[in-house]
DNA sequence: GAGCACTGC
């Protein structure tokens, strides 16, 4: 039996931790640290005071290795190893280690800020930097000064950012477990190729040609370019002299991969003791495996053959592929960014960090000494790399994580000054606090306001979390939560884009919804609707078009939603469909199946400041939110013209995307006479009073210079509890009925 | 009239 390497430091990491409530542990690749952290723990005691929780970025990782350590601890799975996700609590009153994902970790902080139940919190693959790590080591700071005795923090990261990691918890020790990686040597180009994909492709055919046997990964940005390699690769392969080297097998790898797989090459599937395991017969003769909860991809490797294996950064870390020998880097990444002073979001092809080609290296590694040939010169990496990946949080919307943090009521909490490992832009926060403050979160001096509250339960964007809130009043849940849960499935619901796949849904199908005409959130409400008239069967969704697995997870969302709105509905009395004999409410949900007005109406007031006004004599739009721009409705877009050919004077859009133009996606028509309270509103916004920049700045900055201390008592008189009038009013009207029955 | 890297509550 192979011995962890981590476990000879065994008793090095235990007296640190005894001595230190952080630890720092740079744990390289094949170190075993998830696995075996928690048990080292374990063994010495640490789960008798209370529970050891590991979090992970991704559920499949924090199932897998949930599973893993059940095993090697000879327990079920669910007693006292377990794993919380979201959808599925496997833990019990008797689970002493559990794994979860660190979004499901801020979830129980809501209702539990101490985190009581824990004694160690491991925060695993910290160097990921995800927005919720993130969140997540700012709130371990604060916690490990509150909870100063019995309670420990342990934070993996990689060997770049380690130093940083360390400094922010006051310099506190780092812990260095080597991995069990075989040496990498590395290759640089002398140049940077002018067309990299030709590039991969002459690197990779000269591997095949020239090296011992070993399969190839190569990273490339995206479908597209991996789609033209794979072809170019095979015609190139294909044309080699017979018996002049051995056969050759290529692959793509992608996110939007294994449907269209299970599509064309008829998947099985099967449970083992592992995790889900497919199987599949690509043209005829060669058997693949492909291990989905297991997180790694493997074939039984064919004799004298060689798989390529052409991959987005996917294979980076949340795949990994056995029989790897050489890597290809192609030194870029795609990655979506959040431009705050617009709103819109783009998808931009990006450097690498040098964490991130060191991660690609690695993975040639793993079962014997590699080769990974980077496609830039040794300088590019070493002078124009950056150390590590941008942090999701500084390329993220972050109203979200904003609400959230206001929602902690941390007493001495100024949004502005939060200590982030790497704080956000200060423009990015405040485009937060003001679309808080639009709907109704935050009041005018910045403080969380009771629909704020409300808001904050509900696992969603803030936006959608209003929109649902407004339909609640306005007696059109039910239809607002499958608009909600749709959306949130949304990027999972088409199938692969192969050229012509819309066209050919809507020719196929003519009485497929269509938002009769309103738009698309429309349209994904009816398609859902539709769906549940045929008893949610998974060939409705094929023969639609539609991904079986993204319309189950709209089912989901949907079903988690209704349970959290039915609390909220009886904690805070406000009313979850019309009582028989409110009249009135019954007239307005009949009137909403016709026009879906106050459905509309529930989104306008969700996203005041996505909302855009149409051009006099085009159909382009100008933005109302942010400073104007003109932008353009998604060409797949359902939203109808009138018989002039003019779309609506108003809309609401779900999204701003920058691609070859700035669109608006998810469209949606509403009416002026919504829009123009909103516009009154975004008119008095005081930025600098929501950020609790201060009405009187020159105080203000007098007060910084003595201490924090008046700061507080300030805080205390200044926030008048402003509740939203309209929850009040209908709380009145609930109280009202409920006496005069 | 266009196109989508990867996660997650």
């Amino acid at each position: 039996m192979v011995i962890l390497p981590i476990l000879q430091f065994e008793e090095k990491i235990l007296e640190t931790v005894e001595q230190n409530s952080v630890v720092v542990i740079i744990g390289e690749t094949g170190s075993g640290k998830s696995t075996q952290l928690s048990q080292i723990l374990h063994r010495k005691g640490y789960t008798k005071s209370g529970i050891v929780a590991v979090t992970q970025p991704r559920r499949v990782a924090a199932v897998s290795v949930a599973r893993r350590v059940a095993h090697e601890l000879g327990v079920r799975l669910g007693e006292e190893v377990g794993y919380a996700i979201r959808f599925e609590d496997r833990t019990s009153e008797k689970t002493r280690i559990k794994y979860l994902t660190d979004g499901v970790l801020l979830r129980e902080s809501l209702s539990n800020p101490e985190l009581n139940q824990y004694s160690v919190i491991i925060l695993d693959e910290a160097h990921e930097r995800s927005l919720n790590t993130d969140i997540l080591l700012g709130l371990m700071k604060r916690l490990v000064e509150m909870r100063l005795s019995n309670f420990k923090v342990l934070i993996t990261s990689a060997t770049l950012d380690g130093d940083k990691v360390s400094r922010f918890f006051s310099n506190c020790p780092t812990l260095t477990v080597p991995g069990k990686l075989f040496p990498v040597e590395i290759m640089y180009s002398r140049e940077r190729p002018t067309s990299y994909l030709e590039s991969s492709l002459k690197t990779a055919l000269d591997i095949h040609i020239r090296e011992a046997k070993g399969d190839v990964l190569i990273f490339m940005t995206g479908q597209d370019d991996i789609e033209k390699l794979v072809s170019k690769l095979e015609e190139r392969v294909k044309s080699l002299e017979e018996g002049s080297c051995m056969d050759a097998i290529i692959l793509p790898l992608h996110g939007s991969l294994p449907p269209e797989m299970q599509a064309s090459w008829g998947f099985e599937e099967q449970f083992d003791e592992v995790g889900l395991v497919r199987t599949c017969n690509i043209k005829g003769n060669v058997t693949y495996t492909w291990l989905v909860l297991g997180v790694r991809v493997f074939s039984p490797a064919p004799a004298n053959c060689r798989r390529f294996i052409v991959a987005t950064n996917i294979a980076e870390t949340s795949l990994t592929v056995d029989g790897v020998v050489y890597v290809i880097d192609s030194g870029y990444v795609k990655q979506r960014q959040y431009n705050p002073s617009t709103g819109m979001y783009s998808l931009d092809i990006v450097q690498i960090s040098r964490v991130q080609a060191n991660q690609r290296a690695g993975r040639a590694g793993r079962t014997c000494p590699g080769k990974c040939y980077r496609l830039y010169p040794s300088a590019v990496y070493h002078e124009e790399f950056a150390d590590v990946t941008v942090p999701e949080i500084q390329r993220s919307s972050l109203a979200g994580s904003v609400l959230y943090l206001k929602s902690l009521d941390l007493s001495d909490l100024d949004i502005l000054k939060f200590d982030f490992l790497d704080p956000p832009s200060r423009e990015s926060l405040e485009d937060a606090l003001k679309q808080l403050y639009l709907i109704d979160a935050i009041d005018e001096n910045g403080s969380i306001t009771h629909v704020g509250r409300t808001m904050a339960e509900l696992p969603l964007e803030p936006s959608l979390s209003r929109t649902l809130m407004e339909a609640n009043e306005l007696s059109c849940l039910s239809q607002a939560l499958t608009i909600v849960a749709m959306l949130s499935a949304e990027t999972t619901l088409l199938p692969g884009r192969s050229k012509g796949t819309e066209k050919k849904r809507k020719h196929a199908s003519p009485d497929f919804p269509d938002g009769s005409g309103w738009g698309d959130h429309i349209q994904l409400l009816q398609v859902y609707d539709h769906w549940d008239q045929a008893n949610y069967d998974p060939r409705w969704c094929k023969d639609n078009d539609l991904q079986v697995r993204g319309m189950m997870f709209a089912k989901d969302v949907r079903k988690q939603l209704s349970q959290i709105m039915q609390k909220i509905a009886k904690e805070n009395m406000v009313f979850w469909k019309p009582e028989p004999l409110d009249v009135q409410a019954n007239q307005r949900w009949k009137e909403n199946r016709r026009d879906y007005k106050n459905l509309r109406k529930a989104l306008c007031i969700g996203f005041p400041n996505q909302l855009a006004e149409r051009m006099i004599h085009h159909n382009g739009y100008r933005t109302l939110g942010y400073k104007p721009q003109l932008v353009q409705v998604h060409p797949s877009s359902v939203l109808r013209t009138d018989e002039d050919g003019k779309l609506p004077n108003y809309v609401v859009y779900h999204e701003l995307v920058a691609t070859s133009r700035p669109f608006m996606r998810n469209v949606c028509a509403v009416e002026m006479s919504w829009v123009m309270p909103i516009l009154k509103k975004l008119e008095k916004l005081n930025i600098n009073k929501l950020s609790g920049a201060s009405d009187a700045s020159d105080e203000r900055s007098k007060e910084e210079d003595l201490s924090d201390l008046p700061k507080k008592e300030l805080d205390v008189v200044r926030a008048p509890d402003d509740r939203d009038s309209r929850i009040q009013a209908a709380r009145d009207r609930f109280l009202a009925r409920k006496a005069s029955r």
